[in-house]
DNA sequence: TGATTTTTTGCTGTTTTTTGCTGTTTTTTG
DNA sequence: CAAAAAACAGCAAAAAACAGCAAAAAATCA
């Protein structure tokens, strides 16, 4: 063996070594911990193959991965951060006033608060959303005003010239509206034109516009530009308004909730 | 560590990334996800035709959208005389031709004829129906319109005012409706009234007509009255047209399908 | 202690997997 | 219908995994 090793490693103490890596940052590679280690590559292999029989961690082509980041909890519904988006739908049914006139965007976060909307509740709610709609049909007291257009298969919405000019001819007193991206600088954008002109026909149709926005969604950006950030009145996120994270918007003229 | 190493990225690690991403925006692009990553479109497409095989998204040309997104399974276990239904369906189904406009109305018959429409089949198709609408997102051929008003909670089709008046200002080739109750001498009746002027205004915007309506329905009557008879062109029934049944029907003006 | 057995480790050559590239086919869009 | 974009099939280089082997280290035991 090579004359200037001096100190001989244990193979638990290596291992450990490993699985510590691994939870810290989630993902090793192989030859990363064998160049670390200073032992070959074979041995990393061997190491993580008994590691991962022993279920402490996950081997995967070129490295291992941990337990907690490869696991899909099957609990979880199709629907992407939920439990955010329902801190966000709570937040935002308490701005509902009784009997104010109001409009539902599309996409998940909006859906759900479609759902939480209270039962006993009297509303006029128009809405774009083919399954907001069917959501608001369970909802006694709320009057449902469907909004006619070409239905866009993707979002489940109505969209195009027919749509933006049903909007052209109503106004509410709020509008909850969804986007894709959102960033202090660039606004709300969004992947795809045709949304961003429905959008912006919701927004002109609104006295006061409501963005419901999990904090991922933030500080990101795309092609096509909805409005700027101040063209909305009110930001909802699942974070404390005075959460670190919103400190970029906390200078501006949006309402934090 | 070597400045010149490139960081390598576990395959594991980068299907986590773009689930993430579909999840978060509903919908990605190949060529967005290749640059973010900085591997080959190849590579990003074989991710995604990896995760769709796993459901864990669902792969669409050009990118892919989340599951929650796209899919929709209604449950039907509940219909009545679903396969009278379906046999009316299938009938009705034959009468559309490539790239005609039709229109469809709202019940579980319409709904059937929706479901059972041809993948294949171009279509520009009007509807007052949330269930049928939801329906026609599935069908990657048929363009979509949704009349706009005032949404029925029973009935999950929009009524009203608004709605009539949408109806004037198109014109179908086709309407496909159903009806409460039929009769040789009354014509075609319903229970309710709005109903009722909903349905003329479909038969107003409709070259011709065509009623999807179970044996049962047929020499019933109720209170409000939609149209003679006459003002329809088809019948269909799940029955032969030579049906016995169907004899009261054979000397009028209506064809038998 | 010294011989023997067992375990660990690194090495070699081979097989498998991954990945990007090429050219072709299919789909989309104007 | 034609141009553009995307999907596909197949190929080859690189990386990783694997199987087997032999030397080194550790453990066992007389």
């Amino acid at each position: 063996m090579d004359a200037t090793r001096v100190l001989t490693m244990l193979k638990e103490e290596r291992q450990r070594i490993i699985l510590n890596e691994v939870e810290l940052h989630n993902r090793v590679q192989l030859t990363d911990i064998a160049e670390k280690l200073d032992v070959s590559i074979d041995t990393v292999r061997r190491d993580v193959k008994e590691l991962d029989a022993e279920a402490r961690l996950r081997k995967v082509h070129g490295g291992a991965i941990s337990l907690g980041f490869a696991t899909y909890s099957p609990k979880r519904n199709s629907v992407y951060a939920l439990d955010e988006k329902i801190i966000i739908a709570e937040k935002a049914a308490k701005l509902l006033k009784e009997n104010s006139v109001v409009l539902i965007d599309g996409g998940t976060t909006c859906l759900e608060l479609a759902r939480l909307l209270p039962a006993e509740l009297k509303l006029t709610c128009f809405t774009l959303s083919l399954p907001v709609a069917m959501e608001l049909l369970h909802k006694p007291n709320v009057d449902t005003i469907f909004i006619g257009g070409q239905l866009s298969k993707d979002a489940q919405i109505v969209l195009g010239s027919n749509t933006i000019n049903n909007l052209s001819e109503i106004k509410v007193d709020y509008s909850f509206i969804g986007t894709g991206y959102v960033d202090v600088q660039f606004g709300l954008t969004e992947f795809d034109w045709d949304i961003v002109q429905t959008k912006k026909a919701v927004i002109k149709a609104s006295k006061k516009t409501v963005l419901l926005c999990i904090s991922e969604k933030l500080n990101s950006q795309h092609r096509f530009k909805t409005c700027d950030l101040n063209a909305v009145h009110s930001l909802v996120t699942e974070l404390e308004p005075t959460h670190d994270l919103l400190r970029n918007f906390r200078n501006q003229e949006i309402a934090l909730l």
